[in-house]
DNA sequence: CCGGTTCGTCCAGCATACTGAACGACCGGC
DNA sequence: GCCGGTCGTTCAGTATGCTGGACGAACCGG
């Protein structure tokens, strides 16, 4: 029995061991970001042996995967090019610039393609229209499901069932913007709404000033959750004129990457 | 194909040798691309034991880093995370966005920013013009670095001593393209004429009616090669008239990113 | 329908990669 | 300048993951 002080073993210390490792090595360097970290900053992080994780960062340099800066360690350009690799392999994402481009009115705001992940999205495509809305997110980040659009869709289309047990044991949330829902409750009621209207909107839940639209795309990728596409734009800008013409877009490119009929 | 006995990948057996093979994996699935490839031909190309690939691959799918799919294995939306941290990391990207739009000539094109990797050049950014120039290259694709605008501008950029480095034992260059250049010496009389010039030039080395305008970047990442700025257009669009404008806003570029005083 | 081939998975013994502590270098504070 | 703390690196012993072969399933052409 493993009475003593485990932190961490709570996945399954399957085989191969070190490969589970170097992955969680290179998440922690995806949270600091830019700055480097040390085999000491990461055993501490991690509880686990430092040497092992020096092996483990000096193999993962060796492939590139990361970078050595002085004595510490920090993503690599490996990781650009295989993260590319996948997003090449993803044929919506390649239909999605091909569509979003050519949306007379969405093109001019910020479009995306994300995909539902648990109880998060991982933004996996986006078009940039002429306006500045300056969003931070960009390819690969994360956000949480029910306080995005493109999440609130990806989750209202979820049979009841699948959606009770991602939510099971939650009845507040985390409220990453104070009009962001607070409520497990508040959250249903708002998917019962989109799935009437059959779209969602965020509302100043992600930020201030910002509202977006999303709707669900069937993923084509075997295995794989719900996506969605948004639009992004200045509440400004969302005016009782432009907004229809906005959703009409919406549903033009969900319509698209929703064909099954693509590229050979 | 893998002609007889694969080359013995004299690289350094080092230290946690599972981690340098799951870095060998993800490189073959991505060559592989979008087709799930399974232990056994994961095996027979890297001439690594079936069953350790195995063991491998499983860790893998437990870290997000590949996808099961049935029986075989796919790059895994963890990668796409992963490198959005490590763009999100590289400052000069972030900064590349902001500027290439705001060319006035530049930003109807396709503009892109690449750092150089001995022979070969990683694209890191990339901004698409109105014009449907159908790049297929995207952001982690890696290209020559002798037939790419991009390229050729890094590679003018290095000392002399550290070029003859990386042509050491090169005389013939693989041809992608019937206009690029085929012998290291002509490479070199061009890589002169660029540093006189100050910016490169890929009149259609890359794809037929096609060209390129590329200038270097010093590279603001510690230990990273020179990086380059590239402006791509159909050839009938680089009229005279035009030409000049585009030089402009590729030094206007080049100048911003280069400037060492950036976001605090 | 059937035999040959190739696939992915499983298992036990052995070699090997991991562990923990000790070492020297470095930094900042009293 | 001294000293406590922390860092990254090194090394030998041992537990542990890796290996090769065997097993059953699936596939395909005969």
């Amino acid at each position: 029995m493993s009475n003593e002080t485990l932190e961490r073993d709570a996945e399954a210390e399957s085989l191969a061991p070190a490969v589970t490792r170097a992955a969680l090595i290179l998440g922690v360097m995806a949270e600091t970001a830019s700055e480097p970290v040390g085999p000491s900053e990461l055993a501490r992080r991690l509880g686990l042996p430092k040497s092992s994780i020096a092996n483990i960062c000096g193999a993962l340099a060796d492939a590139g995967l990361v970078r050595r800066i002085g004595t510490g360690f920090a993503l690599g350009r490996r990781l650009a090019e295989l993260g590319g690799a996948y997003l090449g392999s993803v044929d919506q994402v390649q239909e999605f610039y091909d569509v979003a481009r050519q949306l007379a009115t969405a093109s001019e705001e910020t479009v995306q393609f994300a995909v539902l992940d648990g109880l998060e999205v991982t933004y996996l495509a986006r078009h940039d229209g002429r306006q500045p809305v300056r969003l931070t997110s960009g390819i690969g980040r994360r956000l949480p499901a029910f306080s995005t659009a493109t999440g609130k869709a990806a989750l209202a289309s979820l049979p009841d069932d699948e959606l009770d047990r991602r939510l099971a044991g939650l009845t507040t949330l985390p409220q990453p913007s104070p009009k962001s829902h607070a409520t497990v409750d508040s959250l249903r009621r708002d998917l019962a709404t989109i799935r009437e209207r059959g779209y969602a909107m965020d509302d100043e839940e992600t930020m201030e000033g910002v509202v977006c639209f999303g709707t669900m795309i069937p993923s084509r990728q075997p295995g794989e959750g719900p996506c969605a596409a948004s639009i992004t734009l200045l509440k400004v800008r969302a005016t009782s004129e432009r907004v229809p013409a906005l959703l009409d877009d919406l549903r033009l490119l969900a319509a698209e990457l929703s064909d099954p009929l693509h590229r050979t």
